[in-house]
DNA sequence: AGTATATAGTTTATATGTTAACAATGAGTT
DNA sequence: AACTCATTGTTAACATATAAACTATATACT
């Protein structure tokens, strides 16, 4: 459905530029609310499920530091702060020091946290499957690199 | 460039439709961040000009009410609650009463808000026409086309 | 008219995100 | 060794988002 009926607007847009990146920004906003709905079935949020899986992808057995999450995450520093706060909280992270460097902690799985997100994991991976059914691979590798070629305009405007 | 330069990743993805919803994640991401910082620099937020791009284009001399703005924003009601007593405090919009229905608020622009906008709008078009530069009007519209199936997508599994 | 149901907005508790200022530690230079 | 600069993490103040429970009002139905 066009965003002008899901939104329910009176009008619709005049630059087709302009609805393309209110399409993006919306397709983000639909993908993390069907994210959301499904991992509050299992006590997580979807944040909660993407640090897991970079500590389970990207980790390894070492695990990350909170800035190296912070990079894999977009996000700021202070923000991993509070969020592994809370689920260390929940006893799904601990926080283990790094021999050699006391400024940096290294963020680990724990038992309770890898069971939880090997049983999530595959349920995620088929609601990804459901979403971005219909496309080739082709298809989404176009798309891909269409979304390449925005990230790269919108990082040379900001110089 | 690839989101696995981007994020500084170890490992790259293994299955194509999570790398392609990453992609529209991060996107999102790269697309608000610009929009922020461009924001800032006039005293608003991306939220707070998208409130007032509505209420222009699409409230007209009617204003729009807290539920409508919750619609075409894809938010929940009560965040638009606090959304508005920000902006009210900053003066740039006003609540109005509705006659005839003592249960709604009607949002309209002050003149304070008007100005700022009529400001803010030829720039931030320029920052989307710059985010969007390098495709032909028929790429976006295939860009839109794709989002919007995958939104179907989506909509389609929350039944 | 009276009752049930739906709608609009607010409040509270919580999660996620930002920037700015700070403390602790590490690395490089003289 | 001492000084400077960079890096890591935390804290505080704030903006934005959710769900759930609440109040007030409107609407529909018998």
């Amino acid at each position: 459905m066009a965003l002008k009926e899901e939104l329910k607007l009176k009008r619709g847009f005049d630059v087709v530029e302009h609805e393309a990146m209110l399409n993006i920004y919306y397709t983000t906003a639909s993908l993390k609310k069907r994210a959301d709905a499904f991992f509050k079935t299992i006590g997580l949020t979807d944040v909660q499920f993407n640090v897991m899986m970079l500590l389970n992808y990207q980790g390894g057995n070492d695990g990350l530091s909170q800035v190296q999450l912070s990079d894999m995450m977009l996000v700021n520093r202070a923000n991993v702060t509070t969020l592994i706060d809370r689920m260390e909280k929940s006893a799904l992270v601990a926080r283990t020091s790094l021999s050699g460097d006391r400024r940096t902690n290294i963020i680990k799985m724990t038992v309770k946290g890898r069971k939880i997100f090997e049983k999530a994991e595959p349920l995620y991976d088929q609601i990804i499957k459901q979403a971005m059914a219909g496309f080739s691979q082709l298809e989404l590798k176009k798309l891909i690199g269409v979304l390449e070629q925005v990230r790269m305009n919108v990082n040379k405007s900001e110089k």
